[in-house]
This record gives structure tokens, C-alpha cells and sequence, in this order.
DNA sequence: GCGTGTTTTGACAAGGTTGTCAATATTGGA
DNA sequence: TCCAATATTGACAACCTTGTCAAAACACGC
């Protein structure tokens, strides 16, 4: 007979009878608080190995101040982006004894601190979290950020954001990223090179577009404005985009898109246009979402590691909760990686 | 000045004093217990409002046994499926004041009942949730059940599972959709129909492909065993479907993929190969994910409601935790859509 | 008016942990 | 050897709610 049931699980008390300490000797060695001699500590351990202890969540939340409990803060889910961060999450609580809980807060950006406030409180009073990852593009709202820095929750910001905010991040290179897929396509030859720009409240919008604009000076090149367009980091603000190229008098030899989703779009565009990728066009991505090897040709882009982002993100906030020292600083950038698949190409000899 | 800050928060004994009554009736009123005068009630009710309480969640679960948590059980975050459903799980539990935390159980169906055992109590024992949204393909895996069963933790299921599995099921029909897409494909005309089978532990795979075969029986056709061919709702295991059905002697002009990722790999395979979608062959995806939409010509498929589907799990659950009826068996069953776009047309005249 | 039965209310314990502070054991120096 | 200082340990309160059970209030029938 399999045991399954879990019997009346053991408690502090018992494991400290077993090991014939105070209960309270229990709960240091569990915290790794000092003051136990090694030997108890050895005991302790092994007594609570042998009765396979496990604290009680809502008993240390209501005594101590700790919830366990990391929220991640979005504005939508569904999209590639978020998911691939909070599968990296979720596994790095998992790891750290903590849980993950997704907070959905629609429209946050337009809304004033009162109701932000509001928005926050609704979903986090009745079980605060430890602290909150948060995720573009509220990452670079200054007014959520105020709001959970009054209602004393740690944050962990995910993706570029403005200089002047403090605090934990977590990032990559977007404005080298953008300089490198720049490089490569000088390298090819273009020199009429259009760009696509993401939603303009998130700040690697302008990031990814002045690591463009820097480049291109760089390679002796101007940024012809009429190339420049914006998007939303939808599929279908690319397309659009593709159809406004293919309008021009004169095309483009290559698009940089702010991201993959778009950069689909473009080649869907280009390709009902009649034109090929990467033969008359190239067109490259950011992210490496799914959709850059489900679609044809195969999307060159900007790899993201996007669940070590998530991962990074929740290990530096149980980091800093654990430091006696509050609101430190910390920046970590990962590396991105520049993934060269089918859409890019000398541009077409004339 | 904006107040942000949270003071010193409420307590019950707050309430009362209040509300000039005891403790115990703050909380039964609160609770909606009966035994409490309407004026008593009404008091206790602009007491708590006045002072803006809300129960601690930590003293709840501690002295109560509810933890207000629920559980989604996947084996893999990052699919447009899963995605959808937390979406709809989510915005559930939100408006339920209960919090959906994410559990991603990796490789679970191959495991033996102690190692699935000793998985969940290494997510679930810290703080045990009120319940259990167990996705596709453990939806339909009877260890897990039977686990979950033993640990005392309710389980509503998402999606087709067998039909002795007992307890709360929320999914569509897909037995109907998919004899709604095979008609769909013999009214244009066609007789030689693929189909492509998604993985084999996942009951929607069964159930899809014996609506197909009866559809055409109904229909007065024949499966040709030879047009029947594996996958795993992959794209790539699409695609490799679409490169065998391409070097047949015989094409078949419609192919009914299980799902809208392979529907699409298949696309991408056939085009490669030189034939066109649906001049030469006709295809029909099952889901409407977002690939449907991005992919050229955009697919017919199926709609799930696949929010739909996640906010009827969460609210199912919660409804019967109030219930003083435990394992009550409930079944519901949402419709789906045909959703006709540009993949299928008239089989080519020969 | 009194006893009986029912409804409403409240006092108090319990739940499992951590923080405080006092008690005890240990160390070092005179 | 003894005292002071320090390191280790434990007793007990506190955290905030819900469950139990007894007390109080009320209604009803005689």
C-alpha cells in the first residue's frame, strides 16, 4: 500500500521534542539565525529531515512579517514576452521556496496614483507579497513605481528603463543589441535601412531606436525619417508598417523591426506585396519569439534570454530581501545573442 | 498630498470596537454566517467599510483551512493554450479575492504515484491552495488524480479527460468540433482527408480524431490509414506531417490538423514544397491561437474559448469549496466555433 | 408568571510560527 | 578560584483569525 495520505504533518514542536531542543532553537537553526552551537544545529537538522518538516506558510506570515509570496505584475498576458519571463520565474520560485502569483492589472499607465493605488491594493492587501516583479511596460512607470515604493513592496524591474530610476534590475543590452544588428547589415552593404519602432511608453522603444540611430551614424549613414515608422509591438502594426514601405517610391533594402512579432507582420506585408525576403528586402527581428521559426523565411533577430530574465529578476528580489540592507541598487545585464537565420541578404544589386 | 501609505491596518477587534459589538460577530458577519441581527449586521458591515478593513489572509488560513490559493497544474508554461487559460484563471480569481499561483510539474506522466507525490507536496506543502486546475495532459492522467484525491485537494479539469474520471470538468466538444470541420470539408467537396493526431497522453487526441472518424463514415468515406499520421501539436511535428503528405503518390486534398500549431507547420511544409493553401490542398487547424492570424493564408480553425475556459474552471472550483456537498461530479461544457477563413477551398478539379 | 426551547451573542482557546527578554552556560582575565 | 563579559538557550507573549461552547436574550405555551 502506497502511503499518500499526508498524515497530521509535524510540526515545530515536534521536531524540537525529537531533537530535545526549545522550539525556539528550532526555529533559529531553520532561519540560519547565529547563536546554536554546531552539534544542536546538526541534531536539529536531521530531526526535522526524519519527521519531513515543513514550515507552515500562513503561521510564519502571520507571525513574521514574510508572505513567501513574489507577485509579477503585467498588463496583459498571452504575449510571448511575458510568458517566456514567467516561465523563468515561476521555476526560480520554486526553487527558492517561494510562489509565484500573477497580478493582471490592465491599463495602469493612463491612470492616476489614487487609482493605481487602488488597482495594487485590490489585488495585494489581503496577501502583500514579499515584493513584485514587474514587467514592461509598467517597468518605466514612474507613478507605479511610486505607489509601491509608499506601500513598502520591493520591485525587481524587467527590461530597460529610465536612468534616473533606482533600484533592481534586470535588462540586456538593447542599445548594443541594436548597434550589432546595425553592424550586420552595413556589413551586407545596406545603406537604406528602415526601422520600425515598438509602443512609446516602453522604454526600449527609444532604446532600440537610438542604438539604431547611433549606428547608422556611425556606418556614415542618415536616418532618413520617412523610414522611420512606429508600431505597438503587435503582428499587425508590422503589417501595417509593410504596406506603408511598399508604397514608397523607394523601398527600403532592409527593416530593423523593434521586435519579432512586427518584423512578422513586415515579411507577411512584403510577401502579399510580391516582393521576397530576404532577396529585395531584409528584414530582422528582436526577441527570438516562437513565431521566428514558424514563419518563412526563418527570422534573423535579436536573441533575448528571456526566461533567465524572469529567473535573474525573482532571484535578485529574495536576494535583497534577505539583505539587511534595503533599497540597494543592482543592475544585471544578461547577454543577448545575435541569431542569424533567413531574412537578412546583401541588398539587391541594382 | 496623495495619502499612499498604508498605516497601521484595521484589525477585526477594530471593527468591532467600532461597531461596539464582540469579535466573533465582526467575523460572522464578515463570513456571512447566520445567527446575527440585520441591524447588528448593517453595522458591523459600515464599521469594517469605515475603517477600510480587510482580513489578514495568514490568520485566516492559519486558524481556518482555507488558504484562498489556487493551483494551476501544467507541464510547461509558454504554450498558447496554457497562456489562454491562465489568462481567463486569473481575471477568475481576482474577482473571487483567491490568487492564482502558477505550478509547472515537469515530465509528470511518466512518473510513478510516490514521485508524483513527493512533486506536488515539493510545490503544494509550504502553503496547501483550496484547489487545483489541472490542464492538459494531466488532466486526463489517473496517478495525478488519484494523488491530488489523497491529499484531500479538489480538482476541477480542463479539457476532454476519460469518461470514468468522476469530479469537475470544464472543457468543449470536441467530438462535435470536430465533426463540424469534417463537414465543413466534404460540403466543399472533398474525399481524400488527412488528418493529423496530436500527442497521444492528451484525450483531446483521441476524441478529435474519433469525431473525424465518424464524420466520415457519415459521410460515406473511408480513413485511410495512410493519411493518418502522428504528432505531437508541435509546429515542427506539423511540418514533418506536412513533408510526408508531400511525398505521397496521392495527396489528400484537405488534411484536419488537431491544432492550429501543427495546422500551420503543415501550411509551411506544403508551401515549401511548391503546392499552394487551398488552391491544391485544403487545411484546417483546431484552437484559433494566435498563429492563425499570422500565418498566410490565415487558417480555419476552431475557436476555443479558452479564457472562457480558465474562468469557468476557477469559478467552478471556488463554488464548490462553498458547497457543503464535497466531490460533487459537474460537468460543463462550453461552446466552440468554426471559425472560416482562407486555408480551405473547393478540392482543385482534377 | 414560569418553564422550555430557540435564537443571538460573546469569552476564550487554538492554530504554528517568530520576537523579546530573561536565564543559563561558557569563556577569559585577574 | 572567582567575577565579569559573552555566547547560547528557552519561556512566553504576540500575530489575527475562527471554532467551541456557554451565557444571555427572546419567544412561546401553559
Amino acid at each position: 500500500m502506497v502511503k499518500v495520505k499526508s498524515e497530521n504533518t509535524a510540526k515545530m514542536k515536534d521536531v524540537a521534542d525529537l531533537a530535545g531542543v526549545s522550539i525556539k532553537t528550532v526555529s533559529r537553526v531553520l532561519n540560519n539565525e547565529p547563536h546554536v552551537q554546531d552539534k544542536l544545529r546538526r541534531k536539529v537538522r536531521e530531526a526535522a529531515e526524519k519527521l519531513d518538516y515543513v514550515p507552515s506558510q500562513s503561521a510564519r506570515s502571520l507571525r513574521g512579517s514574510r508572505s513567501y509570496d513574489i507577485s509579477l505584475v503585467c498588463h496583459m498576458a498571452g504575449s510571448n514576452y511575458v510568458n517566456a519571463i514567467q516561465f523563468g520565474a515561476v521555476i526560480a520560485c520554486q526553487d527558492l521556496g517561494y510562489q509565484l502569483s500573477i497580478s493582471l492589472l490592465e491599463n495602469l499607465g493612463s491612470k492616476s496614483i489614487p487609482e493605481i493605488q487602488a488597482a495594487f491594493e485590490g489585488v495585494m492587501r489581503r496577501r502583500k507579497p514579499d515584493g513584485v516583479v514587474l514587467l514592461a511596460p509598467y517597468a518605466n512607470d514612474e507613478k507605479i513605481g511610486f505607489v509601491l515604493q509608499e506601500m513598502g513592496i520591493p520591485v525587481v524591474r524587467v527590461g530597460p528603463v529610465d536612468t534616473q530610476t533606482k533600484g533592481l534590475l534586470v535588462e540586456i543590452d538593447d542599445y548594443q543589441a541594436s548597434i550589432d544588428v546595425v553592424r550586420h547589415l552595413t556589413n551586407l552593404g545596406h545603406k537604406r535601412i528602415g526601422f520600425v519602432r515598438g509602443s512609446e511608453e516602453q522604454r526600449s522603444t527609444q532604446v532600440r531606436f537610438s542604438g539604431f540611430s547611433v549606428a547608422m551614424e556611425a556606418a556614415g549613414l542618415k536616418v532618413d525619417p520617412d523610414l522611420v515608422r512606429p508600431g505597438t509591438f503587435q503582428f499587425e502594426s508590422g503589417y501595417d508598417a509593410g504596406r506603408y514601405f511598399l508604397k514608397l517610391d523607394e523601398l527600403p533594402t532592409a527593416i530593423f523591426s523593434s521586435n519579432d512579432d512586427m518584423a512578422a507582420g513586415i515579411v507577411a506585408a512584403l510577401q502579399e506585396g510580391g516582393l521576397s525576403v530576404p532577396q529585395h528586402v531584409s528584414v530582422v527581428g528582436f526577441d527570438d519569439a516562437d513565431i521566428a521559426t514558424r514563419m518563412r523565411p526563418f527570422l534573423t533577430t535579436i536573441r533575448q534570454p528571456l526566461s533567465d530574465l524572469g529567473a535573474h529578476a525573482v532571484r535578485e528580489l529574495v536576494t535583497s530581501l534577505n539583505e539587511a540592507d534595503k533599497n540597494g541598487a543592482h543592475r544585471i545585464v544578461l547577454k543577448h545573442e545575435f541569431v542569424l537565420r533567413d531574412t537578412t541578404a546583401p541588398p539587391r544589386k541594382l
